[in-house]
Formats: C-alpha cells, sequence, structure tokens
DNA sequence: TTGAAAGCGCTACCAA
DNA sequence: TTGGTAGCGCTTTCAA
C-alpha cells in the first residue's frame, strides 16, 4: 500500500526534476523531447499513475461531477431514462479522467443540501441540473455557490447563468397531434405532468399550439405525475365523461401506458375507440398490446452533449447551449381512426 | 473563490493549534470540552466545511466507493434493478458523507481496466462486485490491487476473500414449483439466465431441486440473456414443442413478460394454457395482463446491506456475510391449474 | 530547458 | 491536553 509509485520514483529514475517530470507526463510544454521520452518511459516502466487525490488538492479540481437525482426512491425503478442518460454522461466523461458522483434524494429541499454539501466539500467541479422546476430554486443556489452547471431540457431562459443542453420535443408533439388530426380526431385530451416543471409545461404547450393550429379546440386536460398510476386515473377520470375524448396525447410513456391498461380493462379498444400516445420512446412502450406511439426521445445522446457541456463549463469555457437533434415520432399501433360515431 | 474557509481559520478563531482544531472536528479524544466547544463554535460560525480534496490525500482515502455496471447500455434502460439498488447504496452512503461513483462499462475487459482505473488513481476505498461470474476474473483482480469488496448475491465461495451480501431467491423458487405442482403441473419448464452468472445458476438449481422434490422430471430449459427478447424467444421455442409445458419459470421478470406477451400472441391464454412464473418484482409484472407471479426482490434493502458492509471492509473490520431477508413469493394472474387433456 | 521549493488543506505524530 | 510540524503527492511559480 504504502509502496506506491509516486512521482517522485519516476522522475528519479528519468534523472529529471520532479517539476519537469510532472510537465512532462501532462503534457505541458518547456520539456524537451528527450526529457519528456525518458520521463514517460520511467512512468510506463514503473506503472504509475497519477494520485487523484494529490492531484485534486494541488489543481484544485475534484476531476468529478456531480448527478443528483431527485426522485421518490420507489419510483426511480420504473423510470428508465436515467439508465441512459448516464450511460451517455460516462461515454464521455471516461474518456476525459472525469467520474460521475451519483446522488438520490427523495425531496426537494434534500436535493438542494446535496448541492450544497457537493460544493462546500468540494467533492465534484460541477453538476447537472435535471428536470428543471419553473422558477427552480437550484439555479440560485448554484449561482451563488459559483459551481459550474448544464441544465437539461430546460427552455432557454433569459436570468439563468448556465448553458442548456436540449432535446426538442415540441416539433414531435405537433406531428403526434397533426397525425391525430389527419386522422379525423376531433377531441384530442392531454395528460399533462406536474405543472412544476418546465418540460411539463413546454409538453403541454406544445399540445395546445399543435391542437389550435390543426383548427380544433383543446380537449380536458388531466395532470398526473409521470408514474404509470396516474395514468390509470386519468382513464378513470377522462373516459368517464359525458363526452369522451377520441385521442389522448400523454407527457410521458408510463402514464400513457398506465392509460391505455385501464382503457382496456373498461373494455374500449385501442385505437378503434381511443387513441393514446406517450413520450420519452421507452422499451415498455414495445411490450405492450397494443404497441404504444410515441416521440422517441434520445437520453443516451443527451448526456453525452451535456457532459461535453460541463466539462467545457469547467474549464472555464463560454459555452453556449446546445440542441441535439428533435424527439421523433414514432407511429404504432395505438393511434388511428376515430370511431364514426364521434 | 481562493476565500475559502480553512481550518487554519478555524483554529485561528478559537484561538488553538491546527491540530487541536483538527482533533476536535474529528471527535478524536484528547481535547478538552472546552476547547472542542470553541472550535466547534469556530467553525459553525465560520460556516466551515473541511475539504475532502485535502481530507483525501493526508488521510489516504477517497471517501468514495464504486459501482461498476457492465451491461451493453442499451439494455440497462429496461432494467430497473440498478435504481433502487443504487439507492439503497445511496441512503447509507450519505449518512457516512461517502459518495457513490458510478461507471458504466459495455463488455467485460472494459469493465475489468474501470476497476483498474478506480484503483490505480485511487478514486475510490472499495467497489461492489454485482453480477458475479462463475470464476469471476474481477476476484482476482481486485485481490491483487488489495481494494476492498463486497460481493452482491453470490454464492460463499471458499475461496473468495470479500464478504457476500445476498438476498436468497431459492426459498421462493420451491414456492414457485410447489405452487404449480400443487396445481397439477408436470411438465414445468425453465427459461434461465446465461450460464456464466453465478445468479443464473442458482436459480437454475434451485428449480431442479424443487421440481425434484415435487417428484417431478425436468422440463426443458430454454437458456436467454434476461432480456425481453430472450423471453419472446423462448416461448418460440418452447411452446411449438409436441409436447408442451404447461408452465415456464423464468429467471427474471422481463423474460416472463417476453414469454408471457409471446403466448398470448400465438393465441395461448395465461393461465389456462401456460402458466408463468418470473423472478424481481419489478413494476412491469404489475401492468401486463394477466399480471406476473413472481418472486419479489428487494434491491434497496440489498444495496443498503451491501453499502455498510463495503463500509465496514473499508475500515478493516472482519466482515461477516450477510443475508437479507430472502425474496417471496407474490402469487398473481399468470399461474393456475393447466389444462385438463395436459 | 531544467530544478528547487512553496504551496494545496488536512491528518497525525511527537514534544512540551 | 496542547501546539508544532512533517508529511500526503501533486502542480506551479520562479531562478538558474
Amino acid at each position: 500500500m504504502g509502496n506506491r509509485v509516486t512521482i517522485v520514483d519516476v522522475a528519479e529514475r528519468a534523472g529529471v526534476a520532479i517539476s519537469s517530470a510532472s510537465a512532462a507526463l501532462n503534457g505541458r510544454t518547456g520539456v524537451s523531447d528527450k526529457t519528456r521520452a525518458r520521463v514517460r518511459a520511467a512512468a510506463s516502466d514503473l506503472g504509475y499513475v497519477a494520485s487523484l487525490r494529490a492531484k485534486s488538492l494541488s489543481a484544485q479540481r475534484a476531476f468529478a461531477v456531480g448527478l443528483v437525482v431527485e426522485r421518490a426512491i420507489d419510483v426511480l425503478e420504473a423510470d428508465p431514462f436515467f439508465g441512459a442518460f448516464i450511460g451517455g454522461i460516462e461515454e464521455v466523461l471516461a474518456a476525459e479522467g472525469y467520474a460521475l458522483v451519483l446522488q438520490m434524494a427523495s425531496k426537494a429541499d434534500e436535493a438542494m443540501q446535496r448541492y450544497r454539501d457537493l460544493s462546500a466539500n468540494r467533492r465534484v467541479d460541477g453538476v447537472f441540473l435535471n428536470e428543471l422546476l419553473v422558477d427552480d430554486p437550484r439555479i440560485m443556489l448554484l449561482e451563488e455557490l459559483g459551481l459550474p452547471a448544464v441544465t437539461i431540457n430546460s427552455n432557454r431562459v433569459p436570468g439563468v447563468p448556465f448553458p442548456s443542453v436540449r432535446q426538442d420535443g415540441t416539433q414531435a408533439i405537433h406531428d403526434v397531434v397533426g397525425l391525430l388530426a389527419r386522422q379525423g380526431h376531433v377531441r384530442i385530451a392531454h395528460v399533462a405532468g406536474p405543472v412544476r416543471f418546465v418540460h411539463s409545461r413546454a409538453r403541454r404547450r406544445a399540445w395546445s399550439a399543435a391542437v389550435a393550429e390543426a383548427g380544433l379546440r383543446e380537449g380536458p386536460v388531466f395532470t398526473g405525475d409521470f408514474t404509470y398510476e396516474s395514468g390509470w386515473r386519468a382513464a378513470a377520470k377522462l373516459l368517464r365523461a359525458d363526452v369522451r375524448p377520441t385521442a389522448v396525447v400523454c407527457a410521458n410513456d408510463l402514464m400513457a401506458v398506465g392509460f391505455l391498461m385501464h382503457a382496456l380493462e373498461l373494455g374500449l379498444r385501442i385505437p378503434e375507440d381511443v387513441s393514446v400516445t406517450g413520450f420519452d420512446g421507452i422499451a415498455l412502450g414495445t411490450y405492450v398490446r397494443p404497441t404504444l406511439t410515441t416521440v422517441k426521445t434520445a437520453p443516451r445522446t443527451l448526456g453525452a452533449a451535456a457532459a461535453r457541456g460541463l466539462l467545457a463549463a469547467i474549464r472555464g469555457e463560454n459555452v453556449a447551449d446546445v440542441d441535439i437533434p428533435p424527439a421523433q415520432l414514432v407511429v404504432r399501433e395505438s393511434t388511428g381512426a376515430p370511431p364514426v360515431s364521434a
């Protein structure tokens, strides 16, 4: 344990000063090619790997970034977003010698505390701001803390000092509604996410605008919480109304599947009696019957872009907002022409 | 940034030596109560938080542990195990001031390299060994590296120097088979996981033993890879045989659901024509119709126990293997009496 | 281009 | 019980 190879050993073996060894190893200029080669050889002979601890302390960087997932922990199970998102993050982080510190919080104030700690003990050099709230308190907190950050899928808000990495879903939702309208649907409902989320609002606005654009009146809106159960409840509510919507655009797949399953349970046929669409493009949507028409997002690509943006922000670069290619409509079996009686 | 409060400031304000401040703050003995109180007050006045970087370097600990998830990254999406497992880990880590470093690898040798790096640059103090293989090369690697570890859900292998944290599923699989046998099933098939996994084998052995115990002959075995698709393929294979099994015990829920959906697609009724059972207890099993009879595991509890074990191992304690309460049979709709003709 | 040395902020040893 | 002080292993001036 204590017999670890340090830069001192490397310098000694190469017959140079420690500072030269450091410069050589880190690709800094000011060392002759000969010296650099000798140092490199010595390092590889000795199997030298720099201690991240010492490096962190002296370089004043943690070489790690943080992701705080705020979620009632049981709910996380059903949310496949993070797996792929984290995969994308890791992909670029690993290449840069950075690591991901993953934290979990079940409530908002707990999450705030995690950010505070992460900053106070300097465990990370920057963080991801996922699932933004309207007037998200984390923004101001991180600004105060001076911790670099990137926001994920937020709108470009003027006051916010952090770059945003997004995948637009607006166009795809327009496509969804357009598809339904062309199929003859007139009463198109929406199952929304909690209003506090920026992306819930964006999806609802997109639905709203698309419906108007199609020359239709807005159907009823049910506000869920992105869970299967709330999709189920949405069906109970919307399908029991005197005049049923013939199509329901849901703000995520899990709610759409909950809705769909309950509709089937009520004896309705999909899409003959009611069309259902989701958002996300999770695998579950292909397991159910009928398979779910949805908007396919790219969490992995998003994660990679977010990581690149965050690393750039940490390096102090002036990073612009980035938009990855927009989400795409994927038409499957849960959408079709409305009942003629409607 | 540079104006960070350090222990020097705290010591100065409290009018004591740095070493005393350190001792006081860390609850070490050898400081008077009065001094300790003064130091604590000074620290809180100043909003002092120790720098993890300096602490790490001097204490020779990273205050972080690693989890390397080895998975074809797209597959991860559908696997809800890790969300809850990580939740459990985080729960105990956070309380101890430790953090979780999450890494991803898509192939085995890539994963090995991640462990090697984690150890070489000393990013973590220990790691979780999940999804153990038979003769897992990671064991020897970590032993060589001298990195503390705990194995998750492995068998107690004599040669392995790491404590194991497990949840037994054997009894529950016996219960599954017992249930089926009592219902009159005689041909009970198994959809297994890849043979290289320790837990695949354990589940298969449990099925095998339980079938024998029920006085039955083993039904056919299909080896899948824990994906929905492989469950689907299993159905294609097993249900097309001349003599169909009347019940199928799957090694995880995702395969069970794939099997179930395909069986339905083939026009079979469940459980009237064929009973299907899973293992894991994921939410998906309650979304499908019929709902899935399964063995419910507790990944969250497992994660918490694993984290406790790992921290103890890091502290150098001699930690015993721990078994959390066993997985439980959950009977739902996908099991019932076999067809009379069978 | 090279090397000596001063930190980075903390822990822990050893005298006092 | 207290207070110096020598590391921990690296980066980064600043002279030579």
